[in-house]
DNA sequence: TAATTATACCGACCGTAGGTCGATAGAAAG
DNA sequence: CTTTCTATCGACCTACGGTCGGTATAATTA
């Protein structure tokens, strides 16, 4: 039997269900035929909108990486927040971890997701990148921050921050979690050159981590 | 015909041929059987003495990061060498694609292994750490250093240089590179807490790069 | 030396994966 | 009513990672 429907209500469908599958069980681990199984479709019909799995990761991920950056904008627009404030809750609202009662925190960066983690990390620098620069400039300019490099120090601060809590590079255990967020903020703080302690109070926001 | 061997001497030509195949190739795109052309094996020779693809990788990636820190703790050793200096030149040699007059510098990183790329980085970070943690301490006893979180220290510098440097994760020209790198040195200085230019001399060491 | 055991090896075979393609059903246009 | 265009189908292809029963050679033992 034959449904139709028009073709950008197919492609979302596709996109949904891979999503749902790719953060779930992983890229690899999930073979097209369960996503066909999903949106109830014939092989023929995924390939008439997508050229290949990979494609579909590719869009998934610019969607991931595009809705934590509207995050990410919404909150550096609103000037009532101090800015240092403002851009720590940015880079933080933008991670998809944090976002998000679905179960995107314990999956999407699973080690089984190399690809997708790699991929993502790429295009969540691309477009973060120049989201923090007017705020870091506003930093330096007010006098908070000193730096000789911000845009780099932004990159920096942005793959730190994605390495050490999004993906699980280092082996760390539970209790050294502590630890970690405070050198983390430690080190953060020098790059940014501000005075010592600026970011202390940021502590607990990450608490909320699993 | 069967052409018999002692095991280990097996297990090695299987590691090797496959080690130049994954770099050449990538992962992904080397099968079993291209491996087996090369050692002129039959599969089930091969899975004698691997339980899948993906051990042999893994075997392939400790062997790498091994080597490099030998290269590193060889450095290290010699105290004759100035100590911020015995540092660096650790950190660099201990990165694959600074040395080997092979041609791993363009291949191992690129973007078709990240499955190669995260596995070696995991497993870099668990050896190289253990391996600095005695120069950086040095460095602190000494007052080069000034910092709160020398472990931490380690594990972002290590962390950072492989991902700007080693990995393409940042999508740079080439004519940005000399900018990044002191950005990167500059950043780095800040982390360990020494006197601003200590180590802008290794500017020059990075210019080796492709 | 003959028999036995252990080691290294073979290649046909299997299930599943991603991807192709010609056919076709249904809606819109002429 | 016919044509055209879009969306859909599913049988089929190739290649891959991996399995398995059997075998040749080397090492032990009798």
């Amino acid at each position: 039997m034959k449904t139709v429907k028009e073709g950008k209500v197919r492609k979302q469908e596709i996109l949904v269900a891979a999503r749902e599958l790719f953060i779930k069980k992983g890229y690899e681990q999930t073979s097209v035929n369960d996503i066909l199984k999903i949106v109830d479709i014939a092989k023929g019909t995924f390939y008439y909108y997508f050229a290949s799995k990979e494609e579909v990761l590719e869009a998934i991920i610019l969607d991931i990486v595009e809705e934590g950056a509207r995050r990410a904008e919404m909150i550096l627009k609103d000037k009532s927040i101090p800015l240092v404030n403002r851009i720590m809750m940015a880079i933080m609202a933008q991670a998809p971890e944090f976002e998000g009662a679905d179960e995107i925190k314990e999956e999407l960066h699973k080690v089984e997701n190399t690809k997708l983690e790699q991929l993502y990390t790429k295009a969540m620098l691309k477009r973060m990148t120049p989201v923090l620069q007017e705020p870091f400039s506003e930093g330096v300019e007010r006098d908070i921050f000193h730096m000789t490099y911000p845009t780099e120090c932004i990159e920096t601060i942005l793959l730190l921050g994605h390495m050490m809590f999004d993906c699980d590079i280092f082996e760390w255990e539970m209790e050294e979690y502590p630890k970690k967020i405070q050198a983390f903020l430690c080190n953060i703080e020098r790059m940014l050159g501000t005075k010592e302690g600026e970011l202390k109070g940021f502590l607990q926001m990450f608490g909320q981590m699993s």
